[in-house]
DNA sequence: CGCCGAGTTGAACTGAATCAAGAAACGTGG
DNA sequence: CCACGTTTCTTGATTCAGTTCAACTCGGCG
């Protein structure tokens, strides 16, 4: 179970006593209501968020249709990382689909802990990287996968998004239509 | 110009002078023929190669046919950090597409360097991130456009990779067939 | 000269989008 | 606790983008 940051940290690399306290002491435990927005486009983002308890989504407009890009589950980190590194503002939306608990971090504060401990950084990397090369893993889905097929890898990689998700949200996460996905469950569903 | 892998770190963020030349000292420079493969399924990948001259591909077979999942050219760095990070055997191909003067770093070495100058661990924090937010704009562009658009956006970002690479490498590359390509570039070509 | 790989083109087919209508689920106020 | 409106999901009919299979062109090279 994650409960804090340096829970989250630790699944990427051991850390000293003295940085997971540092960590520790920039963390604030906040709740929100379901279907906030923590981030909306025009704005940037300056904070990220470990989820303790709900879930969230990140989406965008394209041609007036929303299209989703991410979920956010309990142990997971919610960020938009264009815009807390580029200091710009956001194109982006997170939303809240339940109500959550969160841990907050400021972004500048951390950034600060990342300067001070090399252990820090270390494993800042680890989860760069391992963020990479899942959104590869997600690229090399759609170069080799049908519609369904990749809706049922998301069942076995995502299992809560299927069930605690609108499908509209997780139709546009895969690539197609609700209409299209509908289809898909069914004909999966007469099994 | 990108000379060394200083200059490519050093896109990313300011290096000591001390860091620069630790990371020179374990810097190799080799020269390779086209059609060289220099990562074949079943393998294991202990270097990274920066091509100062030449290009290459990163690719995989699904259902009997070669995927191409990414391009090399001038300035940028080869690398499967799946089975680098994982040190498993890859699943992956990387074959050079022209005659290539690189220069090697045996990465096990590189992760002595990281450990040793937080300098350079921070910027190759920075170059995983610049990596992540790159794949996942990739990933949009499946949810929101068209193969035609896709091809359309390559020609922006990678001009060279129309210019330089067979069309079946680019196809698969955009997650179409070669034949739909084709079709596409006569149907521009018209204009 | 003849072969070979790369690219183009045509015809038939298929997976997925679109448009549209109806059914189910959900929340709110009376 | 029911009635209503709203949102979410399903289903059908049609259209369209992209695949498949196959034949043909073209340039390079032994």
């Amino acid at each position: 179970m994650i409960n804090t940051f340096s829970d989250y940290f630790e699944k990427y690399g051991a850390l000293s006593g003295e940085t997971k306290i540092a960590v520790e002491s920039i963390s604030t435990h906040i709740s929100l209501p379901g279907n906030e927005k923590i981030l909306t486009a025009g704005s940037t983002m300056r904070s990220i968020y470990l989820v303790l308890n709900g879930s969230a989504r990140f989406y965008y407009y394209h041609e007036g249709k929303e299209i989703t890009n991410q979920f956010f589950f309990e142990g997971e980190v919610i960020a938009d990382m264009e815009s807390i590194y580029s200091k710009k503002r956001s194109n982006y939306y997170i939303q809240l689909l339940e109500n959550c608990q969160l841990i907050e971090i400021k972004y500048p504060e951390l950034e600060k802990l990342y300067r001070q401990h090399h252990d820090l950084e270390h494993v800042g990397r680890m989860i760069a990287i391992a963020c990479y090369l899942e959104e590869n893993e997600r690229n090399r889905s759609y170069q080799m996968l049908t519609a369904k097929e990749r809706y049922l890898k998301l069942l076995e990689t995502h299992p809560d998004a299927v069930n605690r998700v609108n499908l509209g949200h997780i139709s546009s996460y895969i690539g197609i239509t609700q209409v299209q996905l509908s289809r898909i469950r069914s004909e999966l569903a007469s099994f």
